[in-house]
RNA sequence: GCGCCCGUAGCUCAGCUGGAUAGAGCGUCUGACUACGGAUCAGAAGGCCAGGGGUUCGAAUCCCUUCGGGCGCACCA
């Protein structure tokens, strides 16, 4: 019996009774009913305290209240006792072969086992990363890449429809200085005085240098707007490199240069076209010889500019573009994941939301992430002190660093510690969680070779304790999935995978799925091989949702 | 000055939409391999959950406040 199987019997015992008593119109609903697992063992496998929050509201005794239910509770099959115990908890404790049938449930949904459908039918535009084109990734991308990329994949595990996105600032200032950095650098003349620091701007001059080979007899303009394109695109093919390399992916690159562009026979320019729609719908004001937008009616400290003195378009006019424009497309929640540098832009982004029409409650979510900082070694050796995302991955590998971002949430400020994350041991959580993952490979392995195999299944032998508390493990992932998105901490996962991992190291211990010596095989070595495969399905899925590898020897 | 985030063991951090005796790893100390991988396991020590007030059956968790840190408050990108 499944957790979700246990709440919605006490969901119906509840609603019962309430329903039978008098002046009362109280209602229980299916969240009232969640179970949670006793930290303790003496208090069941699961606990319920139902009968506290209602009580008080019916007139009752918490304890009697509890009573009631536990006794109708009792009469269901594949419970073995149910409990009242302290203020009126109610602590239900499943007889062995109930708990035990999780292991063949999982094996049998494999991959599937742990997804849901809590989040179907929404289309979600995940938006994270969008670095400026004009230099590697750094640390400080690296957090949102592993962050935003496990989110994604947690969403989509709980039925969501998510498409990863990373906006491009290839218009703007920036792109201008850029192409200036690398234009001096491969004239091999001195760097400009604003010009980008850092060594790959050197590299990208020579390889600037080598793709437009008459680049000294240009004149001045057209080599600029030549290197400036050249370079824009090699960095960004770097970037998406050093992305697939951590395992992240991205579906839609979305350049802002597209929402500056008129059309091809002179119509408006997305930009221009979103502020005659938000116009239209009356938050658009001219004032200054600049057009503003009234985002203090959707709750932002200040009205916003579109355009600048020169007339030129503001970086946040093409913002509110770019978000007309994932209307447009469908999209039922665009959330942004940002740092915490640009915890200034919630204000805003969300007022664009409204002023656009949509929810700003349901419909944009913006995520703001603390800083990470890295303590000790210098990394970068190509660029002083600035770390690569490419230099991290070489140091650490792609599996630790992205489980280290990703185990903790994003609103506390971590700082990477390099030696841990290089160790082999229980320094690094990661090692521990696919250790137990191999182990269950390496016992699969030796079943198959002493002829241990899943031909039968029989539940209710799996008694040991630490039988018990694995199970009762193994049955909590696909409820840690949806909370996991609901809340979207992907860091959850990590944390109940280090937890499962330390109940099968403890049941291995204390068990054994092969027969010692000359004992003969029997169901419990054959039903014990089902549950060692279902933890290790378990963690295969759980790490996949994090961008990790399980890899079945180490 | 205003806004957001944070303050939990010596260190790095969890804490499941408020629950039962506050959790893990590292570090320190003591144990377990002629048996499926010891990259593991068992145990000990270590806490006024920053301070104060409030809400209620019940608070690390929610509200107010003080203190201490981080980050923002552009016609920059």
């Amino acid at each position: 019996m499944t957790p979700a199987e246990l709440s919605s019997i006490l969901h119906a015992i509840v609603s019962g009774l309430i329903a039978a008593r008098e002046n009362t119109d109280l209602s229980v609903t299916e969240a009232d009913t969640v179970l949670e697992r006793p930290r303790s063992r003496e208090h069941g496998d699961w606990a319920s305290n139902i009968a506290m929050k209602f009580a008080k509201r019916l007139g009752t005794n918490p304890r009697d209240f509890a009573q009631e239910i536990a006794a109708k509770l009792a009469e269901t099959p594949g419970i073995a006792t149910v409990d009242v115990a302290g203020p009126g908890f109610i602590n239900i404790t499943l007889d062995a072969a109930s708990a035990g049938e999780v292991a063949r449930q999982i094996v049998e949904a494999g991959e599937a086992y742990g997804t849901n459908d809590s989040l179907a039918g929404q289309r979600i535009n995940m938006e994270f990363v969008s670095a400026n084109p004009t230099g590697p990734l750094h640390l400080g991308h690296t957090r949102w890449a592993a962050l935003g990329d496990s989110t994604a994949r947690v969403l989509r595990a709980a039925g969501a429809e998510v498409t990863n996105e990373y906006y491009i600032n290839d218009a703007g200032a920036q792109m201008d200085k850029f192409g200036r950095s690398v234009l001096a650098a491969a004239l091999e003349e001195p760097a400009p005085e604003d010009a980008y620091p850092g060594a790959y701007i050197a590299v990208l001059g020579e390889k600037v240098r080598a793709r437009i080979p008459n680049l000294a007899e240009l004149d001045r303009a057209e080599a600029l707007a030549q290197t400036t394109e050249v370079a824009y695109e090699i960095q960004l093919a770097e970037i998406q490199r050093s992305l697939e390399n951590f395992n992240v992916h991205f579906d839609v690159f979305f350049s802002e240069r597209t929402l500056h562009a008129a059309g091809p026979n002179g119509e408006p320019s997305p930009i221009e076209a979103s502020i005659d729609r938000l116009r239209e719908q009356g938050h658009v004001f001219e004032a200054d010889d600049a057009i503003w937008v009234r985002t203090t009616d959707f709750g932002d400290d200040k009205d916003r500019v579109f355009t600048r003195g020169n007339g030129i378009f503001t970086y946040f006019a093409a913002d509110a573009a770019y978000y007309l424009n994932k209307m447009d497309r469908g999209f039922t929640e665009k959330i942004y994941m940002l740092g915490a540098d640009h915890h200034g832009y919630i204000g805003r982004l969300t007022a664009i939301a409204g002023a656009a029409g949509d929810n700003p409650e349901t419909d944009i979510t913006v995520l703001i992430g603390q800083m990470v900082n890295l303590d000790g070694a210098k990394l970068s050796k190509r660029a002083g002190n600035i770390v690569e995302l490419d230099d991290l991955l070489e140091w650490l590998g792609a599996d630790a660093l992205r489980y280290w971002l990703g185990r903790y949430p994003a609103d506390s400020p971590l700082s990477l510690e390099g030696e841990k994350l290089r160790s082999r041991s229980n320094d690094n959580p990661v090692f521990y969680v696919q250790y137990a993952h191999a182990r269950t490979c390496a016992v699969g392995r030796n079943a198959a070779a002493a002829g241990v195999d899943r031909s039968s299944f029989a539940p209710e032998l799996l008694t040991h304790e630490s039988e018990t508390e694995l199970l009762g493990a193994l049955q909590e992932f696909p409820r840690m999935v949806a909370r996991a998105a609901e809340l979207r901490e992907p860091h959850r996962i990590a944390r109940y995978l280090e937890e499962l991992a330390a109940h099968f190291h403890r049941w291995y211990d204390n068990t054994r799925v092969l027969p010692l010596g000359d004992e003969p095989i029997g169901d419990l070595h054959r039903t014990r091989l089902w549950v060692n495969d279902a933890v290790g399905q378990v963690i295969r899925n759980g790490l996949d949702l994090l961008g990790v590898t399980a890899p079945e020897r180490l």
